[in-house]
Order: C-alpha cells, then sequence, then structure tokens
DNA sequence: AGTACAATCCGTACTACTACCGACATCAAG
DNA sequence: CTTGATGTCGGTAGTAGTACGGATTGTACT
C-alpha cells in the first residue's frame, strides 16, 4: 500500500454531506475514504474496521454527539487522528473540541481545498484550524480563560434564559434584586455579551436549558 | 439544448455543501448545475443570469433568509420552482416555505438519490416533501394556526434574536422605533410568548438564527 | 365598495434593565 | 494574616421595553 496515502473516515449524520465530501476529496489521489458513518454510537466500531488515519467527524449528530464520540476515539485509538468538522464558530465549541482530543477544527463553510489541506495537516501530525477560528483565538484569548461562569452565575443565567425577571428570580432564590442583577452585569462582562438574546443564546448552547 | 435537461441552481452559504451537492448532481446526466450563490441578497440576480428550473435553497443564511429569498424570487421569476433544502424538520418551518412559494422541501439528510428524485418531480411541476416531512404534517396539521408570523415579523424577530435593540433595528430597516415596537408587541401576542428569552428560543428553534 | 390585514407611525405612563459608583461578610489559598 | 474570589446589598440616573390608547396607508380578497 502507498504509504503517503491517507485513510479518512467520514461521520456525519447528513447523508448529502457524506457523499459531497467524498465526492470532492475523490479527486485527490493521496485521500482515500475508509470509511463512513452517520451516528456516533456507530463510531468506534466503525473505526476499529476501517483503521482510518484521520477522522473527520461531525459535532451535532443525534445519539452520541461529535466531541463523546472523539473522546472515545482518542482514548481507544491512538493511530487515528480526528479533525472536527463542524458549522459552530463559536469558541466554547472549538475549545471543548481540543479538550475532547481533536487535531483540528474547520467550518462546514470551508471549501474542498481547504478540508484536503486540514487532513493533510491533521495527517502529519499537525494540527489545522480554519482560519476564522484561529483568528478569533487570537482575538479573544483571555475570553474563554474568565469565561467560566460559577455555580450560582450558571444558575441566574438559566434563570434568565428561560425568562424570568431579575425581580422573579430574586423572588424565587429569596435574595435582593440588586443581588440578581449584580449577577447579571458580572455574567455579561465576564462572557462578553451584551445583550440578553446573546445571553440567551449562549446558556442553549451550554445546554443550561432544554429546547 | 436538450428539452429534458433540468437547470439547477445552488444556494447555500456553506461551499462545502454547494461543492458536495454539485459533485453528486453530476452523476445525473439530466441535471446541469447552471449557478450557485452564497448569499441570499444575491439570489434574484444570479437566477435572472441563469434562468434556472430548478432553485435549491437553504433556508438559514446570512443576510436574507431563504424564505425571504423565495418569495422575492417566486414574485420575480414565474418559471422557476423553489425546492427548500433544509435541517430544520418543525412544521411551522415547512408550512412557511410552502406560504413563500416553495414547490417541495427536503432534509439535509436525504441521500443524494432522493435530491435528484425531488428535482425531478419539482421540474415536472409536481411537489416534493421528505417522507418524514410529509408524515408529520398529516400527524400534526393545523397546529399553527395562530403561530404564523409575516415575513416582516420573521425578520424583525430575527434581529431581536441576534440581540438588536428596537432602535438598533429601526435604524437598520429606516423605519420608526414605535413600528419595531408595534410589530415586537404583534409577534409576542401571536406566539403568546412574554420575555424576549422565549422569542430569542423560538428563533433558534425555527432556525431565523445561527448556532 | 367594503372588509381584513399588514405595515407604518404617535402619545403617555409605567416597569425592567443598565451603568456608574459604592459597601460588607465569608471562605479558601498563598 | 492578607489577598482574592464570591455572594450579598444599596443609590442614582439613564436607557430600553411594555401596555394601554389611538391613527393612516396600501393591498388583497369578496
Amino acid at each position: 500500500m502507498n504509504p503517503a496515502l491517507i485513510k479518512v473516515m467520514l461521520v456525519d449524520d447528513h447523508p448529502m454531506v457524506q457523499d459531497g465530501l467524498s465526492a470532492c476529496l475523490s479527486f485527490y489521489d493521496d485521500i482515500a475514504i475508509v470509511g463512513n458513518c452517520g451516528d456516533g454510537s456507530a463510531v468506534l466500531e466503525t473505526a476499529k474496521q476501517c483503521q482510518p488515519d484521520v477522522i473527520l467527524m461531525d459535532i451535532s449528530m443525534p445519539k452520541l454527539n461529535g466531541l463523546e464520540a472523539t473522546e472515545i476515539i482518542i482514548e481507544s485509538l491512538d493511530s487515528a487522528k480526528v479533525l472536527i468538522f463542524s458549522m459552530h464558530e463559536s469558541a466554547e465549541f472549538v475549545t471543548n473540541a481540543v479538550q475532547a482530543g481533536a487535531s483540528g477544527y474547520i467550518l462546514k463553510d470551508t471549501n474542498s481545498e481547504e478540508v484536503y489541506q486540514a487532513i493533510k495537516s491533521i495527517a502529519q501530525g499537525k494540527s489545522y484550524f480554519s482560519s476564522s477560528i484561529a483568528k478569533m483565538l487570537i482575538e479573544n484569548p483571555a475570553e474563554q480563560a474568565n469565561a467560566r461562569l460559577t455555580a450560582r452565575e450558571q444558575m441566574i443565567l438559566s434563570y434568565i434564559a428561560k425568562g424570568q425577571s431579575s425581580k422573579d428570580i430574586a423572588q424565587t432564590l429569596t435574595i435582593s434584586v440588586r443581588t440578581v442583577e449584580a449577577h447579571r452585569r458580572n455574567i455579561k462582562s465576564k462572557l462578553n455579551l451584551d445583550s440578553l438574546a446573546e445571553l440567551v443564546r449562549y446558556a442553549m448552547n451550554q445546554g443550561l436549558i432544554d429546547s
């Protein structure tokens, strides 16, 4: 077998994306698609069969999501590198992905040439991030350092995102309205978010509230 | 020119999806990709140049979303049919798409064969819906009777959910703040939602905004 | 022609939230 | 023991949004 041939496995619950990636990557001689997987829960089994060098992984999937699947892969198959292929451009997602063991993170709005470059880099043991991702990580590096909310702040934020007013929250927790407002300010300052709408979106992305 | 040749135009802000669709559909002799468009606001111009028979349209896009773009297309080019290509499987979304003038609605987790079949049906003047969509429409039909927002209201809601204040929105759309506030009230009344947080969650679930 | 709805705009009074400034108690870690 | 983080509370002033109330235009359907 050609030693330069990179074995790639696709994990995405959208057949169209799989088909598209397969078609796009088939133009490159040094890449071989050795497996497909539309479900996070079947990733490990498929990967063991295929022995891929690089796993191109979507994040949002039913059952087992891409980050959990990545952790499992990294623990069980040290030969395989994981390249996250996501539509989410938020710092939380990227840092979570890196913590899960991913070697790279590219956005779904990148073109096939960049996907190819990313796969090549990952296969060589390097890491790869979409330029907009890298730019974001550089521009607000400290953001995710102090982006950690305390337990109390998370509690307050979940009530905010559910639609309760500061007054309501104060009554629920039997504290002063001023305290709730202080938490509000601290949360917004920590996350560097201005509007209530952004807070709600953050809370939803973090899974602090349902649906 | 081959009279049976179906001219297809793609509208999606993700180059990978565009590339993938192009690659997948290139296997079929009776389909020709005549144009690409990554931005809702450029749809009409591109469509006028390409004169497509079928427009395969994503819904969630920056600037002009797919539903608004569909309305514009349907008004201006009666030769073109619109096939919505979305990841959202909610009833409201499908009915909104149909009201906007779409001839069909398929999910992004369908395979390329089904996309091909859908395009063929649409081109023949029929309608086409993914089986899970059709099933859902039958199971819960008129649920969203009063939940229908006008195009303008959807636009306003998307700005609200993005975190813009009424003042900001007024400036963006060059209308009065009072008008925006009136829309706000109507939206909340129609959806029976009290808080801004609930509006944001609704907008996110409807796919009116990203992430 | 009449009705209905969408979209636009205004006044007024009220509530909620924000941006500043400040304070104090507790508790863990250096 | 000091320092820092956390959680608690307050004043004051300003901005944003809500809840009433109303109005005008245009379009579309009957």
